[in-house]
DNA sequence: CACATACGCGAAACG
DNA sequence: CGCGTATGTG
């Protein structure tokens, strides 16, 4: 077992050997911590430890996996497999489905997203009709999962005054109902969002002992890694679970804090000493990762934070080219610049576009960035922003299943329950909805009893929506017998979808196609790869709490954009730091507190420790936001960085003259394309003015019910047409017909003024 | 009930 | 500019 400490300095091979008691590990950039950790726990196995009474939390699943895999490379995969590995919400996500009906949950319970939770608070509004400019969803929940995160649960909201006061004060004194009802809703649903994951895990703990007992008892050896960037609800687990022997590990750099925004303490790490007097405090400084210069500037800027453990991070690799610093006249030509040195990198130094990575502030300048890479034929890949399964095509198919295996999941199935078009409109679903809430149980339940609610729905509707049921009912009585990848063949298939996104051969329509065809692909692979008893619960679970970076995007060779944020943890040979303006980076919302900018710092601090061998910090002196011109100049952070690192270079992506045409011609697009607006309203208004106007005649339409297929009509605007086909029962009934001008039109018949006519 | 078009309003970062 | 929703129309 010497192959443990080989490789490792000094520092680093003191903190894997001291396996017993409290360690904090202070690891600067670049320093690895990644290799301590993995290390660490290979020295706990080889004493003997068993693997399944370790617990190792990463910061993304990516990370888990790879050190995962790089431990089983070293001790073998049958030992390595049975380490508990993974995020916080995953690992407690498993815990709670073990131990769910103790906190009166189901081990079925879903899992919301964003944007669920976001629907249920818009609803909750509604219901108890608060002001919807006053109540904006995303800033209560924003509030609501802020007050989760600190572990103050809804009955403590409600009694806390300060909070009270506050939200008086800001105009909104209904947030603790809200918050209140949003609990029983989601229980109701059997549902739990991100910090719910948190939450009742530590509700679990509070309330079991027994079963606090058995975890601790479990998982001898606890290991944290991203410590810096743990919340008050996971450190208050880590520190429950850790007793009473406290063999707790924690790795971070609290200069690497970033995520303060959804509720990380920095103070986690810099007060580890107070819950372990007797901890032992491993510094790692040496930098593996980047050159001299590189770290070095880093150091320049991250010194100007107070409040720091003191580190000395150093580089013992050459002292490396400057920072190369160019400044551009706009977003567009920063692009286009970024883009050719990216090529000018790749022929001159041998590198490939996999060594190169785009660091941006937010998503919203990665579309630009992309735009310029494909205009110069450079590969690229994107991470983050609206991820795959975000897209309305994919959560659609998603929500039968989750229907399938929750029907108590209230917002998939107010998703579904309509799409396809099965008739079921809006005014249907509310009445549903009012009667589920006067009962106090679910849509679903509502449903599996809808043929009692006869005299609030006719019985067309209540048709339609035991056919609804029917079909959700035949699902899940499948669900014994098949796997995921075959319940999802046949949801698709059953449901029309397959059929209507096939239909569908316009360009986005193809893309959905194709959207749905990799999540049956993905769901193929992870049917055929994971072990035995897969439950489809596993698979929506791990899709629920994939992070941004998880998400395998087919890489070879492609340059890489992500946020700064993403790309914690990674490193590249060549990084671009782009869009480094005042109120961009740093951001605008950070302007009015120093603790806030001292954050900014640190993200700047992260984004340049990822380079390896170079970096470009670049800007524009203009960039459009929101559609219009803004002017900016260069971030504090770059005047900050001591200037002997950084070397100017002229930015002229395009000469003088070209810039002028492109200005001009993008002045002159924007122009035409007005114009050309312009030009096609006209031309609409020009077709209805010229074609109609002879059309609207005075005719008497007949009786809808006398109109027949394959017989010419009359219409008042559409004009003269062929009835392709009549559907539905009157007064429900609708007719395709093919107009000589104006193409196919379904139309209502008992809405559409028809009269028939002979030729 | 479904579809089309109009309009208003808003963007940080993420599991 | 780009999304979600309010509005109108058949
Ligand atoms: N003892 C060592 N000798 C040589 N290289 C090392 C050593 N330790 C780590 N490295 C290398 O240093 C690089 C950085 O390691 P790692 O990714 O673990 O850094 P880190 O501490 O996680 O940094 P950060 O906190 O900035 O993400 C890796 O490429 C790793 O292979």
């Amino acid at each position: 077992m010497n192959g443990i400490f080989e490789g490792l300095n000094e520092a680093q091979k003191q903190a894997v050997e001291h396996i017993q008691g409290a360690s904090l590990v202070i690891a600067g950039a670049g320093s690895g911590k990644t290799r301590v950790l993995t290390c660490r726990i290979a020295n706990l196995l080889a004493h003997n430890v068993p693997s399944h009474s370790i617990l190792a939390l990463t910061f993304t699943n990516k990370a888990a996996q790879e050190m995962k895999e790089r431990i089983a490379h070293m001790v073998g995969n049958d030992v390595s497999k049975h380490l508990w590995m993974g995020t916080f919400h995953s690992i407690f996500a498993k815990i709670l489905r073990f131990e769910s009906a103790a906190i009166g949950f189901t081990s079925n319970y879903t899992i919301y997203d964003t944007q669920d939770s976001r629907n249920l608070i818009s609803k909750i509004i509604a219901d108890l009709k608060l002001d919807k400019e006053a109540y904006k969803p995303a800033a209560i929940l924003a509030t609501i999962s802020n007050a989760k995160n600190n572990l103050i649960t809804a009955p403590v909201y409600a009694q806390n005054i300060d909070l009270i006061k506050r939200d008086s004060f800001n105009k909104v004194p209904e947030i603790h109902r809200i918050y209140s009802l949003y609990n029983v809703r989601c229980k109701q649903a059997d549902a739990m969002d991100f910090d719910d994951l948190l939450m009742y895990t530590n509700i679990l703990f509070r309330d079991h002992p027994a079963i606090l007992e058995k975890y601790q008892k479990k998982f001898q050896y606890i290991l944290v890694d991203e410590y810096q960037d743990t919340n008050f609800s996971q450190y208050v687990i880590v520190k429950k679970l850790a007793l009473p022997q406290n063999n707790v590990c924690v790795v971070g750099d609290d200069a690497q804090s970033i995520y303060s925004f959804r509720g990380a303490k920095i103070e986690n790490i810099l007060k580890f000493g107070k819950d372990y007097p007797h901890y032992r405090l491993f510094k790692l400084e040496q930098n593996y990762r980047s050159t001299q210069t590189i770290v070095n500037a880093a150091n320049s800027i991250i010194k100007k934070n107070k409040n720091q453990i003191p580190k000395n991070t150093f580089s013992g690799q050459d002292i490396g080219s400057s920072l190369t610093l160019i400044e551009y006249v706009t977003d567009f030509e920063e692009g286009i610049g970024v883009a050719k040195e990216i090529q000018l990198l790749v022929d001159t130094n041998n590198c490939r576009y996999q060594d190169i990575a785009i660091l941006y502030r937010t998503n919203a300048q990665s579309r630009i960035l992309e735009e310029a890479l494909n205009k110069l034929r450079i590969p690229c890949k994107i991470f983050g922003g609206t991820a795959f399964f975000q897209r309305k095509e994919i959560k659609d198919i998603l929500s039968y299943v989750r229907v399938c295996v929750n029907p108590k999941d209230e917002e998939a199935i107010t998703r579904i329950i309509n799409y396809p078009m099965r008739g079921i409109g809006q005014t249907t679903v509310d009445k549903i909805r009012f009667l589920a809430l006067k009962a106090n149980c679910t849509v679903w339940e509502v449903i599996l009893n809808i043929e009692h609610a006869h005299e609030l729905l006719n019985k067309g509707t209540i048709n339609k929506i035991q056919n609804f049921r029917t079909m959700i009912l035949e699902f899940q009585n499948d669900l014994p017998h098949t796997d995921a990848y075959s319940l999802m063949n046949r949801i698709i298939e059953k449901t029309g979808i397959y059929q209507e996104l096939k239909a569908d051969s316009s360009l986005e329509g193809k893309g959905r196609f194709d959207n749905m065809q990799e999540l049956l692909n993905g769901v193929k692979d992870f049917v055929e790869q994971e072990e035995e008893n897969i439950a489809l619960t596993d698979y929506l679970e791990k899709i629920a709490l994939l992070t941004d970076i998880d998400i395998e995007n087919d890489a070879h060779n492609k340059v890489t954009l992500m946020t700064v944020h993403s790309a914690k943890g990674l490193e590249f040979e060549h990084c671009f730091l782009v869009g480094l303006e005042e109120n961009l980076f740093p951001s605008q919302m950070s302007m009015n507190s120093e603790k806030s900018i001292e954050e900014e710092r640190r993200l700047f601090y992260v984004a340049l420790t990822r380079a390896k061998k170079s970096a470009y910090l670049t800007f524009a002196l203009s960039r459009r936001k929101w559609g219009n011109h803004t002017s900016s100049v260069m971030s504090r952070f770059v005047k900050d960085i001591d200037s002997s690192y950084i070397q100017q270079k002229q930015g002229n992506s395009l000469d003088s003259f070209s810039r002028a045409k492109s200005q001009f011609s993008n002045f002159s697009r924007k122009k035409m394309a007005d114009s050309q607006n312009q030009a096609t309203i006209g031309l609409r208004n020009f077709k209805k003015t010229t074609q109609k106007k002879p059309i609207i005649l005075n005719f008497e339409a007949d009786n809808p019910q006398d109109i027949r297929e394959k017989t010419w009509v009359l219409h008042a605007k559409f004009g003269k047409g062929f009835v392709q086909t009549i559907t539905g029962e009157f007064p429900e009934s609708t007719a395709v017909i093919d107009f000589e001008n104006e193409g196919q039109k379904r139309l209502l018949l008992k809405f559409a003024k028809l009269k028939q006519i002979e030729l």
